[in-house]
DNA sequence: TTGTAGGCGTTATCAC
DNA sequence: GTGATAACGCCTACAA
């Protein structure tokens, strides 16, 4: 694979390389003919500027890396879309990594972006656990970072994030309004703060409604379809069945409802089912499920865009943005009676 | 952000440049001790080579570019994780960009990674048309590339695909073979060659099973669950109801089915559906769906492989790896009767 | 307005 | 074994 470089042209047309880099970079006096000579013969031998020696020279890559917890995944697969979208205007290139759930993956991801020399990471961590000390201490040392999802609100860097607890309360309030007595909620795990801060919401709704504390119910279950089905055979097998379910993402509640029909139960009229996360299924399963629909390209619009802030103005002092969510009421949730 | 260099090291222990450099490259001549000594110095002051520099001091990056249509799809997200694991082992970095279905973004995210400097390329192309000329030329000048899926047989370059006219054929047939008697295929664009080969194994089938040409139809409806929808509600409004649908990918297969329960028809034992590249959701959805496998995981790793294959034995000359499916038989397309 | 030369952080080819 | 030194392709003072 050769490549043209600014010498060949340099020689080629007789000129200096200096100037056929400055016809390049509009800063510099130039005679706009030798300008125009020099952009044309580029353009006839297929030159094209070598972003590896512009990096090197420059300091700066106009690489922005982003770390998410996996691919397959609309939540993080439309955050991933936005952020680009705004990258790319701005003539960021975007280096997406997954790290398949793995913490230690994910450490080893944005060393490597870190070290090919990202202008700046937007890091989706996968916990909020031990690598955020890493991350501090590389903005410590000037490194723009902006944290989304599944951060601690209280963490002193900038970061997108959604409010989960205000949202889950939303959540079961609604299907508390709906007549359902007993509804457990199927949650992440519990070392994740999303999964936390919706145990919050769910808690505090059952307190304000003054359920009894027998008619509630904090189980946590997982975040795939799988977990969902097989919590829901054994809840049935134990007889320790609620008349609601409120679980930790679509999946989840799939999974339930799968198997719920599996038992012949009815949904909602027997049993409601509420999601989080919509996704593009939920319209799609009969019943259509209920879910809370979060606005995930805004969220990585904003992330994005916090970003650039940073890197532009070169001021890393922590902003955080919360965003809210909709109930997207559908049928699994809606009791005719 | 500040970064360590060799220098810094070199400084520091009184030795020159040179020796730290071989010091991370075995294949120098250099004391064990110093070795030691400059390694052991390096990691205390938070050294890492600078990948930067060494691409523009090697001409090569060890980078490798992935186009593909979406991420928003089980299909591409599974083949490019796939990509990833294999490529990580050898020391690639993959650079993952999505093109949002538009061919001309496709190109311009192509020529981003070339001018990247990028060692080689996976593209899984939107469409099979006009880009092609480019990209062929790019291989002439010696850049590796490897196709994927939307690719058509004939085409004179590597590239990994899916056998989409036996296995739309097997799909089709076995519907028949299960009583159907008046099959629609709804098919996705017709300037897709995917979608071309699984008409011709579609009629194929047809032809076989000497069904007679009023009881079967290929209906160009497109690859989104609300084009299936739509379909389904117009085939329905004009009374030009088949028996069984046959569908382009599960998402319309999804919108097919939620139609049709909508509509009170019976699944399977009315109206028999058949998906193609099998999604998570579908054993999620009441009935389950049925639908053909494809090998995504394995079509990415032969890839990736046949991609470091052309990279590192300098050799492009073309290999095709064709893959089969499964059919994963489930209720929607299994009659009682 | 243009050319010269040094630097970005490496690797690699020489000498010593 | 080790140290200069010239690449790699580009940018950018500074000089002309």
């Amino acid at each position: 694979m050769k490549h043209v470089t600014i010498k060949h042209i340099a020689k080629e047309l007789n000129v200096s390389i200096s100037t056929v880099s400055r016809a390049f970079n509009d800063k510099y006096d130039i005679r706009p003919e030798t300008r125009e000579l020099i952009l044309r013969t580029a353009e006839k031998m297929g030159y094209y500027p070598n972003p590896i020696a512009k990096k090197l020279s420059q300091q700066k890559t106009f690489n922005i890396g982003v770390v998410v917890p996996e691919f397959i995944n609309e939540f993080y697969a439309e955050i991933i879309v936005a952020i680009q979208e705004v990258l790319i205007t701005q003539n960021y290139q975007v280096l997406v990594m997954q790290c398949d759930n793995s913490a230690d993956i994910e450490l080893k991801n944005v060393k490597t972006l870190i070290h090919s020399m990202v202008d700046g990471l937007i890091i989706a961590p996968t916990l909020d656990g031990g690598n955020m000390n890493y991350y501090l201490k590389q903005i410590e040392n000037e490194c723009p970072i902006v944290f989304v999802n599944r951060v601690k609100e209280q963490l002193n860097a900038s970061k997108v994030i959604f409010d989960n607890k205000k949202w889950s309360y939303f959540a079961t309030d609604h299907l508390i309004r709906q007549g359902y007595k007993k509804i457990y909620h199927l949650s992440a795990y519990k070392d994740l703060s999303v999964a936390k801060e919706r145990v919050e919401g769910f808690l505090k709704a059952m307190k304000n409604n003054q359920v009894p504390e027998e008619n509630y119910k904090v189980i946590e279950t997982g975040l795939l379809a799988k977990e969902g089905m097989h919590i829901t055979e054994d809840l049935i097998y134990r007889q320790d069945m609620p008349d609601a379910f409120f679980c930790a993402n679509d999946p989840v509640a799939m999974g339930v409802m799968k198997t719920l029909k599996d038992h012949n139960y009815r949904i909602p009229e027997d049993i409601g089912v509420m999601g989080f996360t919509n996704t593009q299924m939920a319209e799609l399963v009969t019943p259509q499920l209920c879910s809370v629909k979060q606005p995930t390209y805004d969220m990585g619009k904003a992330a994005a865009e916090l970003l650039l802030d940073q890197i532009e103005k070169e001021d890393l002092s922590p902003v955080t943005k919360v965003f809210n969510g909709k109930l997207m009421i559908r049928n699994t949730s809606v009791r005719n009676a």
